[in-house]
DNA sequence: GGCTTGATGGTATGTTTGTACCATAAAAAT
DNA sequence: ATTTTTATGGTACAAACATACCATCAAGCC
């Protein structure tokens, strides 16, 4: 046999071609051809690494909720030693924010998987409600922890302002992909309603984007 | 010629048999053939109102947004005469969540039109962003005035709080159709989060839902 | 050095899809 | 009464697609 290849490095090379083709066509309209001449291989290899269309469309998707998951987790290690509970909320919520292309086309696809799953029995797998699920718990406590500590008005819940804050950076997200909103006007709208949440805070990394 | 139909009641009949088999099998899968078979016609018949699936699928998305239009102003006529802000606010925003089959089917397919609009050049039309912008600006203009009458916190910017608004109502929504809520405990955290916007309010028409 | 096995290319096949074409009955127009 | 239109059915067809099949080459094994 030649080379004696990494598989898992080859199916992550196909996988990535997929996201790509995915992103700018449409995830409908990704074929087995269409990926594997982004891949740049032979519709035969795409085969080999993945037997089916069907395995191949539910890798990815897999792999794109373990990204995502790690996506966050970079965000709440990337927000420096002890930050204030405001920041790190902050940093949390910014991922769901498309800014550069790589993140556009990632929260593009995840979309996309994600309203597909809803129709599809193939995808309905639970993969996409974890990540979320975990972020909602994540910012409770949070929360919790801040208004224990004075942070914010102590009648908030720290439960609902958590879907709150969940279900505005995902709307915010949305409508960035959409073209409704500049990834800046989103980021800004975020900063203003933390603002809110937290009276007392000055945002330790104040990026100057307020708009307005 | 036999019986001379009504062109457009015949198309709406068709529409609504695409927005069916959307609903149900995923706007990827919408085919001539299932949408005539859904219809109760033949696919010659199909072909005969709207000539192109191009021209069919983009005749979809446009009934969409024009009800989506009408659903939004009928929640403002039936808040009432004369509601006070925050009803009519709410009641705007619940439209949203989609509580009966009927608005599920609705939303769904609205959400699938949409994420396929930003990939696919022929349904790129701003169709999708008229009624959201349209939805903020009436919410921006609400809280004005509710600010001024002295209903809300003064300091708190009725532009930004507009966006925090649609945002979170979309989310949620989007949460419920990928079943990670149920539409009750939607509806009890956007009536939570009205609640802290309008603090002296007691909304005129609880429904109890408020959950936890 | 022959045999096996892993990695790859090419091609054939059956199915589905959108659309074009042919046909026809029946109402309106002349 | 004949001749247009209008609404409809059926079918044929080319393209695209996923997948199965056949072939080959090279590396490791005995």
């Amino acid at each position: 046999m030649p080379k004696l290849v990494d598989h898992e490095e080859r199916r992550a090379h196909i996988i990535d071609a997929l996201l790509r083709t995915a992103a700018d066509t449409g995830l409908h309209a990704v074929t087995m051809r269409s990926v594997a001449i982004e891949a740049g291989v032979s519709v035969r290899l795409v085969q080999y690494y993945f037997d089916t269309k069907e395995q191949l469309l539910l890798a990815a998707m897999t792999r794109l909720a373990v990204r995502m998951g790690e996506r966050v987790r970079d965000r709440v290690r990337t927000a420096g030693p002890s930050p204030a509970p405001r920041d790190i909320v902050e940093a949390v919520l910014l991922e769901a924010v498309p800014t550069d292309e790589e993140s556009r086309t990632f929260h593009l696809v995840h979309t996309e998987y994600a309203v597909l799953s809803v129709t599809d029995p193939a995808l309905a797998g639970r993969s996409f409600l974890a990540a979320p699920n975990e972020m909602e718990d994540f910012l409770a406590g949070r929360l919790t922890a801040a208004r224990q500590a004075g942070d914010t008005d102590p009648r908030l819940d720290a439960r609902q302002e958590a879907v709150v804050l969940m279900a505005a950076s995902a709307g915010l997200g949305l409508s960035v992909l959409l073209g409704q909103r500049t990834a800046d006007d989103a980021t800004a709208v975020l900063h203003y309603h933390l603002g809110r949440l937290f009276p007392g805070s000055q945002a330790s990394d104040d990026r100057g984007t307020t708009a307005m």
